[in-house]
This record gives C-alpha cells, sequence and structure tokens, in this order.
DNA sequence: CCTCCATATGTTAGCGGAAACATTTCGTGA
DNA sequence: TCACGAAATGTTTCCGCTAACATATGGAGG
C-alpha cells in the first residue's frame, strides 16, 4: 500500500479510501491511486483489513451431514453453490463447514466466531435443540437458521420453505383424483421437517369430507431403506392407493417396489413427493411433485447475512418459502 | 491476549507460546496460562494471527460447475466433504468456490492468494488448458490439481484417479464374458476424462486377440442427454452387446432404455460403469463398476497443500490413485 | 476582503498477534 | 565457589490496513 502511495505521490490513506470509499476523492486523485494499483498490482491484505475495520466478510455454512445423508439430497450442494455465488457478488467468501465438530454446536459455533473466522453463521442442523438455539441466540454470534425452529417464538432468524403447505397440497392433489387411502413415506422423526409434513396431509385429510385411511411411516432419506418400506407396504394387505413421499429419492423407491410387484404408476398406485431435488429426472413415468424451489434459500440466507456482518441492521428474517405443485404423470 | 497475559502475570509474548509453542514453557507457567485462557474464554484472532506471522491457513477449493453438472455427481460433494474434514483436523478451513468467476481463472487465482484469503488452491478445473496452468505455475500461488494436467511433463502438482487403468478394466471385464461388441458411453469432449476412458478402452480392445467393434459416443453427465443417446443407440441396427458408462447416471440411462426396448440386463445388453458416484444404489440389477474411491483425492491433495503452506516442502505430488473393479449383476 | 463551511487529503494511533532479540534464571561441572 | 550455557521469560518492533482526528484548499456569501 505504502507503494502504491510512493507512486502516487498520495498518501497511504488515500490508498485506503481509493479501495474503499471512491467516492471521497476527486477525480483526478481517484485515477492516479488506480493507475499505481494497477502498475504495481495491489491488491489489499484482507487479514489486515478485517483486523483494521473488525469485521469479517466470511460467511460460514454448516451441513453437518454424513456421506449418506447427503447423497440423496440435491439440497446441499445446491444450498452451498447459491451461498457461494451470492458471497462472491459482495466480495464476502464461503466457509464450509461439513464435518461433525468434537466440541458442541454451540461452543463451535462461538469459537468460530471469537477467533474471526467468520462473520456469521448458515446453520443447517436438524438435530439442534431449542435450548441450544436459544444459548447461542443470547451470544453475540450472528446466524440464520436454515429450516425453521421447532419453537416458532424464539426470536431467531430463519429462512424456511412451507413444508406443511407442500404435503397439504400433495394430499389435496391425491384427494382429489379420488383417493382415499393415503400413505406418507416420511422423513426420519428427528428432523423437523417430518413433522411439518405429517401435520400437512393430516390437515388436508381432516378438510376432505369423506374418511379418508391415512398411515404414516419413517424412512431414512436413503433409497435401501426406502426401498425395504416400500416392498412391505406394498405387499401387505392395506396397500395404500396413493403414496406422498418426503423426497423425490424415496419416490424412486415407490417405483421400484411396485415394478416388482407389477404394479402400474399411477393405474394401481399413485406416487408424489413434497420435495424434488437432483433424483427427478430419472424416475419413469414424469414425478407429480411440490416444486420447493429451495435454491431461494441460500440467497435470502446469505443476504441477510450479509446485511447483519456489514451492520445494515436488517429486520428479523422470519421467512417461509411458498412452494407450488408441479404435476407429472406419476399420480 | 494482554487480559489472559496479565490474570496469569506473565508477558503476553508467553501466552502466545502458551497458544503455539507451549513445550517452550515451564509447567508450571503454562498451566497458569492455560487457566487464565480458560476463564476468560480467550480465542486467538485468526485474522491477526495470519498478519503476524504471514500463513493463511486457508484452503480454497475452486469447482466452477454448472448445478446440472454437478448434480449427476456425487463426486464434488464428497471432496469438499473430505477437504472440509481434513482441513479441521489441522485447525486449517475450507473456503469453498463454486460461482464461474467473471476474470479469468488465473488471474482470480492469484488475487485470491495476493489478497491472503486462500494459502493454497485445489483445483477442479476441466477446462484450464495447459498455458494457462503453466502461467499459474509460474507465479507464487501453490496449488493442486484435482486430474491430472493434459500435457504430463508440466511439473505441477496433482493428483487424480487412474481413470485409463478403470476403462481398461471394464473393457476387459466385458471381453472375457465374450462380448465383441463394445460402446463407450463417454463423457463430454472438454472433460480430460474422456480421452482416458477412451484410451484404456482402446487398449483393452487391441489386446484382445479377435477383432472388436467399438463404438465411442460422447454424452454429457446428464440423464436426459444419456437417454437420448441410449435410445438411439439401442434402436440403431448395430446395437452392442456391452456398454461401458462414465458415470453411473449413464448406467442408468442404459437401463431405461433397454427397458423401454423389452432387452434384458444382462443377457440382452450388459452394463459397467467406469465411476460410481450416488447413483449405483438405484440401478438394477447391481451395477458392475470401477471403484475409483475418489474419497482419497481430496484426503491426498488436502494433507499436501497443506504441507506447502506451513513451509514444510513435501516432495512433488504425482499421484495416480488406483481403481478396482466390483462386479455386480450387470454383466 | 474576510469568515465559514464543505471538500479533499494527510497524520497518528491502534487492530491482535508473533518474530527477533534481550534478559533473567537456574542447574552443571570444574 | 564461580563461570557458563541452556531454558524460561520479557521487550521491542512490525505485519498491512483503517478509524479518528487534524489540516489544507477552494468557493460562496456577507
Amino acid at each position: 500500500m505504502n507503494d502504491v502511495a510512493r507512486l502516487a505521490g498520495v498518501s497511504s490513506q488515500t490508498v485506503s479510501r481509493a479501495v474503499n470509499s471512491p467516492n471521497l476523492l476527486s477525480p483526478a486523485t481517484l485515477a492516479k491511486v488506480r493507475r499505481a494499483i494497477d502498475l504495481l498490482d495491489y491488491h489489499p491484505n484482507v487479514a489486515a483489513q478485517s483486523l483494521a475495520n473488525r469485521t469479517v466478510k466470511m460467511i460460514g455454512l454448516f451441513m453437518p451431514f454424513t456421506q449418506e445423508q447427503v447423497k440423496s439430497n440435491m439440497f446441499f450442494h445446491s444450498l452451498s453453490a447459491t451461498v457461494c455465488q451470492r458471497c462472491a457478488q459482495h466480495d464476502f467468501v464461503l466457509q464450509l463447514f461439513t464435518a461433525n465438530p468434537d466440541e458442541s454446536y454451540v461452543r463451535l459455533f462461538k469459537r468460530l466466531y471469537r477467533e474471526k473466522r467468520v462473520g456469521g453463521l448458515l446453520l443447517t442442523c436438524p438435530s439442534m435443540n431449542t435450548k441450544e438455539i436459544g444459548e447461542l441466540r443470547s451470544s453475540a454470534v450472528p446466524f440464520v437458521l436454515i429450516g425453521r425452529p421447532a419453537a416458532p417464538d424464539l426470536d431467531v432468524d430463519y429462512v424456511d420453505v412451507d413444508n406443511a403447505a407442500g404435503a397439504h397440497m400433495a394430499a389435496q392433489h391425491l384427494l382429489n383424483k379420488g383417493h382415499r387411502d393415503i400413505a406418507l413415506l416420511n422423513a426420519p422423526k428427528f428432523m423437523t421437517l417430518s413433522e411439518d409434513l405429517r401435520s400437512g396431509v393430516q390437515r388436508a385429510c381432516q378438510e376432505q369430507g369423506e374418511p379418508v385411511r391415512f398411515t404414516e411411516i419413517h424412512s431414512e432419506l436413503t433409497y435401501k431403506s426406502g426401498l425395504e418400506i416400500m416392498r412391505r407396504l406394498i405387499a401387505s394387505d392395506s396397500r395404500p392407493t396413493g403414496i406422498i413421499t418426503a423426497d423425490d429419492l424415496l419416490a424412486l423407491t415407490v417405483k421400484r417396489a411396485a415394478d416388482e410387484a407389477r404394479l402400474r404408476i399411477p393405474e394401481d398406485i399413485a406416487v408424489i413427493s413434497t420435495f424434488a431435488s437432483g433424483w427427478y429426472d430419472v424416475m419413469e413415468p414424469e414425478l407429480t411433485h411440490v416444486d420447493t424451489g429451495f435454491e431461494r434459500i441460500g440467497i435470502v440466507a446469505a443476504e441477510h447475512m450479509m446485511k447483519v456482518i456489514l451492520k445494515k441492521n436488517p429486520p428479523p428474517l422470519r421467512t417461509v418459502l411458498d412452494v407450488k405443485l408441479t404435476e407429472g404423470k406419476s399420480t
């Protein structure tokens, strides 16, 4: 920076201004300084910058999922991709944390923040409980939850997609097609998602005038787990006529189990997924599904976090993104 | 740090030593300092650390792929996960870059390094040419290529899996089963991978005593693209008896096209994949494939990079990881 | 012609640490 | 008993940058 200043014949503070607030400089000086910057190929040292102005232009994205869990779900890659892109636009950087920590979540997050590794965190931790969230909230660490907390009155920032509405739409869709025996191949219990889905489906069933049989089964979000369950369900006496799956990978297991049992989709058994990630294409017939547009989550969360870090005091983030149903040929 | 020093009754440099080289301190002082650190919940500021000792304990992982490209391939998530985990073990951090840059690759990489955002880079840029690599090599930026460069004598660090050997094994496997009409559903031409695969298969065909018909077709690594090609290929007069795919997603397209044409796998048409990522499970019958163990790439690359950053002068990294064939029921 | 204020630039003092060097302490062998 | 070197600790300076304040410059208005 001093070299640039010398070459341009100005003070080093002027160089700093040329970089950070060019509008404060006269056009002539600005041009001089910029020429010198170009000539010397100067790039500011971000460590020194954050030390001096005490803001850390890095967002941590925390996704403590196993390979197996992630594998089934485009969600995670999509999230990191959109966050990364958004960061780049604002001269921020994304730090990714996928490893399961040795220490407790709260402790880790506090540490990362205190060490100035990140200016704030985006968290996808389904297993973080209300107490932990509250604890983190009362610390100074800025964070946004991806997926809303179990306790809705917790006064924390979050973005979520309206999974309950999606499930409701999916169930309604089946009911409209005349189905009266519906099963929900749901996500594991520990995911708050699973409760949203169940409640959405149940509400739709209750709203229906006639009686509806509703079965709920929890599955891991893996092909193997889903397939095992579906085989059993389809072989049983009480085979439902319509199946709602938490995820398009699980929809594939329905297809396979149906194939094996020589059942046709949608004639003998209908399938609809409340979430479409990367497996969507592979399904045959074309899968009716709820389009969550989950790519939007990363954008909203990252934008909010950057505002927080830059002390722009954005309003609280309590966003639940709407979803829509895309009809395919599987129902 | 000064607070800790005061509380422990030592100088701040002693605190620094307690953190970075505890063996230099007497057990008594070390204990005192550590107690003070705990009491005050002190965490060193990494920005200040890198400023003072001018090493940046961050590794950048660059993966400029579109959603569409990534979707088909577990490779990318697996890579970031293993690198991230490895980084965590050494108190390093992973910065992820998936966005396609506005500027040129080389320019971007130099900038990231000069700005001290990263201490070094792990690069997966299939479209980076020999000239660019050479240019980057002659700069000060430490980097490791994921996948080896087209020009083998380029004097750069890289890790790769032995795709040519994998393709060779796959072809041999089919030849041993008696196939004499083989097609390779290959990756796009712009990926260096595609050349490795072709050469591997060709070599196997040549080594075979009898004449073998060999067809090569390039496809994007998407279901749609593969399916279109496979439908045409299977419908054509010259339908091959054995198909080698670049990827397990493409293997699924073979399955689907075969189903549609009422062909059985493996009786009427055999399939083997030279790469198994997340789509593996979904295939029926069980897919014969080359197991590349690509998770190892991230580990090797990250370990090397950390040594470079910590100035441990590791020997040049020219690693080509071996692969093995796992026989399923699709051949 | 002078005051006053907005605009443009320079100066000083850290941000939180670690390297390099200086100093003290202490055990050891002659 | 004392010199001597290793081990333990302290002091100074600087890493590269920006906030806060100080100063210069120029034009409008009285």
